[in-house]
DNA sequence: AAAAACATTCCAACCGGTCGGTATTTTATT
DNA sequence: AATAAAATACCGACCGGTTGGAATGTTTTT
């Protein structure tokens, strides 16, 4: 094994330990000791890759942020209705729920720091604003193929991207408290049909 | 002043520095010395009203907890179609949006406890059953009394419940990033009424 | 030999919490 | 009413333990 390859070995050693460690206990809570420990590795290895501790948690957050791109670049399907479109990012959703199991109070942890420092809120933001874009886009085509009714393509996007937000934040919180990806199923379900009782509206059984 | 009111004054003075230094910086980050500094009282003082840094905490979870309950108090309503009530639910968020103008951050620090505490978990998961309880009785009101479509109340109840999580994280993260009060109601009504266009929606022109 | 990767050791700073002591108010007793 | 006794509120120096990170040494690769 050359020595690139070892030094990487040992980076994603220690990315790894820190996740699991900041996701089990938080950011404060976590030692440099004891993510090395875990590693297995020592402190100077620590130290030679990381500048600090926050230059690790923030080597993390990019980690996270270079997966959402993965996620969100498989999601192109340019010849679909809106509401196909919309149903189709609520199966990514399962991607955040599946792939982050255990992890998710670690956005917690983003989140938090986010709140105080510049970059990080940055980094943070990124996604939020392009899932938002996203979403906007896609409401709008849909409007104007007319499978949508006219409305704020802003505002929808807004509720959406809130709706999974707090699903995020509650299957963090209380992972076996419901079925998170049914309720997000049924969630976009119930913003696309509307719940008020319309004359018409028991003509459509889908 | 008798002794009893200064003794309160005191503990509202640590309460209130607590929560402007724990929403400024966070929970771990700040120091104990600090809060007393803050509070222009002692150290002996921190430790003759709250047995621990946890337990001031869990005091601040517990004032949010009441003034949320007070809120919620003042909405009865008996005699409300469940619309209008889910409604002016969205008005309570209002409440959330003002009086924590600033201190949003706090939530995160709540919510980032409750991952690692159970007492704390318990407490903060609390407002949420009462909420998705109370929403899921709206909404099988509505169905029964023929103003809203059938559907699974518990579903819908964990969407709006999530959407008003969501919003709230959001705006404690970039509060100046839009009109999350606008976005809340705006999305409440596409709950309502839904996005896809129906053949007779448009003879509903609210 | 030079440099990059890794290991070991150590420390100054800090932090939550304790404790002995003081000041003030309340209660009990005469 | 006067005084003693007890309780309450508060103070701030101090302690044991931990931590991030620097300093320095050792091994491995180039």
């Amino acid at each position: 094994m050359t020595s690139q390859q070892r030094s990487e070995v040992t980076r994603s050693r220690l990315l790894a330990a820190a996740l699991t460690c900041f996701s089990e206990q938080g950011y404060d809570a976590t030692g440099v000791a004891q993510i090395c420990q875990q590693a297995g590795v020592s402190k100077g290895a620590f130290y030679h890759h990381f500048a600090s501790k926050q230059a690790l948690f923030v080597a993390l957050l990019d980690q996270w942020l270079e997966a959402l791109d993965g996620q969100a670049a498989g999601l192109r399907m340019p010849a679909a209705t809106a509401p196909q479109s919309l149903q189709a990012m609520v199966a990514l959703l399962q991607q955040v729920f599946r792939d982050a199991s255990g992890r998710l109070p670690m956005f917690l942890e983003f989140w938090r720091q986010a709140a105080r420092d510049e970059l990080i809120w940055q980094a943070t933001m990124a996604p939020f604003r392009r899932y938002h874009a996203l979403l906007t886009g896609i409401v709008r085509a849909g409007i104007a193929e007319g499978s949508l009714r006219p409305c704020d393509p802003d505002s929808v996007a807004r509720a959406i991207v809130s709706m999974a937000v707090g699903m995020v934040l509650q299957s963090a919180l209380d992972p076996a408290g419901s079925d998170w990806q049914q309720s997000a199923q049924a969630g976009m379900d119930m913003l696309l049909h509307g719940l008020v009782e319309t004359q018409a509206a028991d003509t459509e059984a889908a």
